[in-house]
RNA sequence: GCCGGUGUGGCGGAACUGGCAGACGCCCGGGACUUAAAAUCCCGUGAGGUUACACUCGUACCGGUUCGAUCCCGGUCACCGGCACCA
């Protein structure tokens, strides 16, 4: 019979969907596991080829884990508000509700097909009023404990969109989703303090196992830095206050900045003398893009604030105060103090305005640059910090201001709380109704959910208000607290509020009194293992433990930390069809006759095409025509297939790319296995003696491998093994083995022969094989032979030979003998089992 | 500029803690089966060299440590990802 995938991969389906093989119980004995992937995003164009890898790498950890008898929680749901499904609905008068309805019956369908063991009774969707009512529920906990708050500031905006984006949602100054400019505008938001979290969000990474890219990321992005606040007095009358990490260089402020739109500068401006100049370097910092001011940074520009100046607190000069776009007003204070000896911007702008360097750490040249690699130098012309090293320069200087009531020792962050509103209809309302005379009121709980209502148009406004300002109906009510008039918020969640808990809802999906059932969150969490994307590190990973960090510290849950384990996966890139190694072997002729050498042909496509000619793999995309879809794979190959090839195709935590042509090799592969098993095998349970060995490594190299997420190198053994089984014919043990390991990986097939073969049950839910050391190993083993470190030959020797007999059978080799003859013996190496390194002289 | 990572055959990639480089797969070549092709099965496949051996070279590049280096150390180059005027 046929190996015919599509029958069995049908049948399978169903039935482990009527048994409900995969469903987890909630507060068994049993030991839990948790595995969690990031649950996708239901676009329209259905799932890419990039999902399965993350997924499929989860569900073979979570299949193993079954078989290995714990009690699996795999969940999966669906992340469903979002600006694609509002714009998709918005150009084709759609709903976005069923515009979202059918995209996640397509997605559920494709996940189905791809035979993953997920728990469907769990499965949790953020724009479901049922769910969203417990998001609405966790934003109002963090408006009354004041970490939620409106607050006017200059956001981003982007111009097309016509949204407000997060600082996160701007790569490289423009629009993460449409690439247009982003320029800065002053509105009201609500935000929600992450901040008040960075330290802890930074330390408890400790007690977690991150991969350590993960947590050197996260931290970089909270990017602590230590140093002081200095106060500085100014002639007019109000301190001036800045933050620096090198406290100890305060002889060489020679200058201070303040940002354009420091809030000083408002309050100043009867005292200065240049007020238009002033003014007019304001307005042109504000028309910038973030685009245009980080790309111009080479040149500083600047304008002096005359008629305000500052007062170096050690030196007791007075110092001219500028104002310049390369100080952020969203950092430290605002204002630094200008040390150019020893800062490469400040240096910059000093030589451009003729300001005067001083150098107070010896070592650099400051006539050429500033010497800012100084940390281990030494002071000079600091008054009294000369001849202290830099370090204890800091420290003495700081004492020395905090004794003057001049300033402080102070931690800085670099992350910045989160803007948490968005001018957009699809998405949570935020429970929250403004009154004339309480001012922001929460709705009461009982209200919640806050159900979205229906609107006739979805488009955003040019002024940048939500569609929702436009239901008057639904914006005036009373205030819950007075009982007078008030309008609700028409702003609603970003698209990140939905994921920073769904792993929680997963626990006790149907739970109508809480997020979920202190109980059961107690059997369930942390989340034992979460596999998910590079990209959402300083995202969703950062946004999501900092909400879990609240609800520990409302008590709802039982840790301080969601996730026990993080690990990443690398992208799935495509083959360039533009590069000249990619073309098909008659294009590469034709252009090498036409161009003469394969140089010009490269230089030819590279005209022809751009710079992306020159990468022979590149990212999937749909102008390039490399995209694949798994509907495709799945139709010609079968999903067991996919699977496999998805998971061997290179090395799970890096990049790799998709090779159609190797697809084939993984269903050679199963249907290798298919042909070794499609008919009963009938004997022993045991497994035969010439492959006893070869099973039992095959045992724990797979198992081994799963844990380490080493699927390629697992697959290969288990290629392996179906070669030895076709050297030395298996028996029914042997066939049992290896339905077992093949299972994880190919269920569909695994689970049909399991039944050709009458095994017990299902090959999906087999017990886990154990493997015996002692029976990995042959009677015989091979083991090199070297002289001078040099390879020359092999020799056969019992398993258990020790040293000297591993050494004797090296030199009583015909040809080590023969390159031994007329020298001597100097030195012998043996490393245990493995080799012998003869030194000769 | 800063942080992190990577560099191994024609290709994707293996290699324990410093111990036989190239597992496994793709491509390619040869053979068996077949009227034939496909599929399947078997064999070969880093480069040079030889009828065949022998032997030599080989893990981006230069150097070091070591009996022995893809692995450790110093330096150089290239590429990828993230951050980026963060005081």
């Amino acid at each position: 019979m046929k190996y015919d995938f599509s029958r069995i991969e049908k049948k399978w389906q169903e039935i482990w969907e009527r048994e409900k093989l995969y469903a987890a119980e909630n507060g068994t004995g049993k030991e839990k596991f948790y595995g969690l992937v990031e649950f996708p995003y239901p676009s329209g164009e259905g799932l890419h080829v990039g999902h399965p890898r993350p997924y499929t790498a989860m569900d073979i950890i979570a299949r193993k884990r079954r078989m290995q008898g714990y009690n699996v929680l795999f969940p999966i749901g669906f992340d469903a508000f979002g600006l694609p499904t509002e714009n998709y609905a918005i150009k084709n008068h759609m709903h976005p509700r069923d515009v979202t309805k059918r995209n996640i019956a397509r997605f559920t369908e494709q996940l189905k097909m791809l035979g993953y063991s997920f728990d469907w009774d769990r499965v949790v969707d953020t724009t479901d009023p049922e769910y969203y009512k417990w998001t609405q529920w966790i934003f109002l906990q963090m408006f009354k404990k004041g970490l939620a708050y409106k607050a006017s500031m200059p956001v981003n905006w982007c111009t097309s969109c016509k949204v407000v984006l997060a600082n996160e949602e701007v790569v490289n100054g423009v629009c993460e989703r449409c690439g247009s400019e982003v320029v800065r505008r002053e509105k009201s938001q609500w935000m929600l303090g992450i901040t008040k979290y960075a330290q802890r969000l930074i330390d408890d990474l400790d007690d977690v196992d991150y991969i350590e890219r993960v947590k050197i990321q996260q931290k970089n992005w909270i990017g602590r830095s230590t140093g002081a606040e200095v106060r500085f007095r100014t002639t007019a009358g109000d301190e001036l206050i800045v933050f620096t990490t090198r406290p100890d260089t305060l002889f060489g402020a020679t200058y201070m900045v303040m940002s354009p739109e420091h809030e000083l500068l408002k309050k100043w401006e009867p005292l200065l003398e240049n007020i238009e100049a002033v003014r007019g370097y304001q307005a042109e910092a504000a028309r910038k893009s973030d685009f245009e001011r980080t790309e111009l940074q080479k040149d500083k520009t600047g304008v002096e604030l005359m008629g305000v100046r500052a007062v170096n607190p050690v030196t007791g000069g007075e110092i001219p105060i500028y104002i310049s776009d390369y100080v952020l007003a969203t950092y430290g204070t605002g204002a630094i103090m200008a040390v150019p000896g020893h800062d490469t911007r400040d240096w910059q702008f000093a030589k451009k305005f003729g300001l005067p360097i001083v150098e107070v750490v010896k070592g650099g040249d400051i006539e050429k640059e500033a010497f800012t690699d100084c940390e281990t130098g030494v002071m000079v012309n600091s008054g009294f910090l000369d001849g202290m090293p830099v370090e204890e320069a800091k420290k003495t200087i700081t004492e020395w201001l905090e004794g003057r009531g001049l300033g402080s020792a102070k931690v800085n962050y670099k992350l910045r709380d989160w803007v948490f509103s968005r001018q957009r209809y699809w998405g949570e309302p935020i429970p929250i109704v403004h009154c004339d005379r309480c001012g922001y009121v929460a709705i009461p709980e009982e209200e919640l959910p806050l159900m979205l209502p229906d609107v006739e148009s979805y488009e955003t406004t040019d002024t940048g208000e939500s569609p929702l300002a436009h239901m008057d109906e639904w914006v005036n009510t009373t205030c819950p607290h007075c009982g007078g008039p008030a309008k609700r918020e028409t702003d609603t969640m970003p698209q990140w509020a939905g994921s920073s808990w769904y792993f929680l809802r997963y626990i006790d999906p149907k739970n109508a009194d809480a997020p979920a059932s202190k109980e059961n969150i107690g059997y369930w969490m942390p989340v034992d293992w979460y596999n998910g994307g590079m990209e959402h590190t300083t995202l969703h990973l950062l946004y999501s433990r900092f909400w879990y960090k609240f609800l520990y510290d409302l008590g709802v849950v039982p840790t301080a930390e969601p996730y026990q384990k993080r690990t990443s996966h690398g992208m799935i890139l495509g083959l360039n069809p533009h590069n000249f190694a990619n073309l098909p072997a008659e294009e590469q002729e034709e252009l090498l006759k036409t161009c003469g050498s394969e140089e010009a042909a490269r230089h030819h496509l590279v005209e022809k095409f751009g710079e992306m000619a020159e990468h022979p793999i590149v990212k999937m995309s749909k102008s390039l025509g490399n995209v694949v879809n798994p509907d495709d794979v799945v139709k010609e190959f079968g999903a067991d297939t996919l699977r496999t090839y998805i998971m061997f195709l290179g090395d799970f935590e890096k990049a790799a790319p998709w090779q159609a042509n190797a697809v084939k090799g993984c269903k050679r592969f199963l249907d290798r296995i298919w042909n070794l098993a499609e008919e009963r095998v009938d004997g022993s349970e045991d497994y035969s003696a010439a492959n006893e060995a070869d099973v039992h490594r095959a045992i724990r190299k797979v198992g081994d491998d799963i844990e380490a997420m080493k699927f390629n190198t697992a697959i290969a053994a288990l290629m392996a093994l179906v070669n030895r089984y076709y050297e030395s014919k298996p028996s029914r043990g042997d066939i049992k083995a290896l339905l077992t390991l093949v299972s994880p990986f190919a269920p569909h097939i695994a689970d049909e022969l399991w039944e050709i073969q009458g095994f017990d049950g299902h090959a999906s839910v087999a017990p886990w094989p154990d493997y015996d050391e002692a029976k990995t190993v042959e009677a015989e083993k091979e083991i090199a032979v070297q002289v001078g470190g040099k390879l020359k030959t092999t020799v056969k020797v019992p398993a258990d030979a020790d040293d000297d007999a591993l050494v004797a059978a090296a030199t009583a080799d015909e040809k080590i003998m023969r390159l031994m003859e007329g020298k001597t013996l100097v030195r012998t190496i043996v490393v245990k089992g493995r080799l012998v390194n003869l030194i000769l002289k």
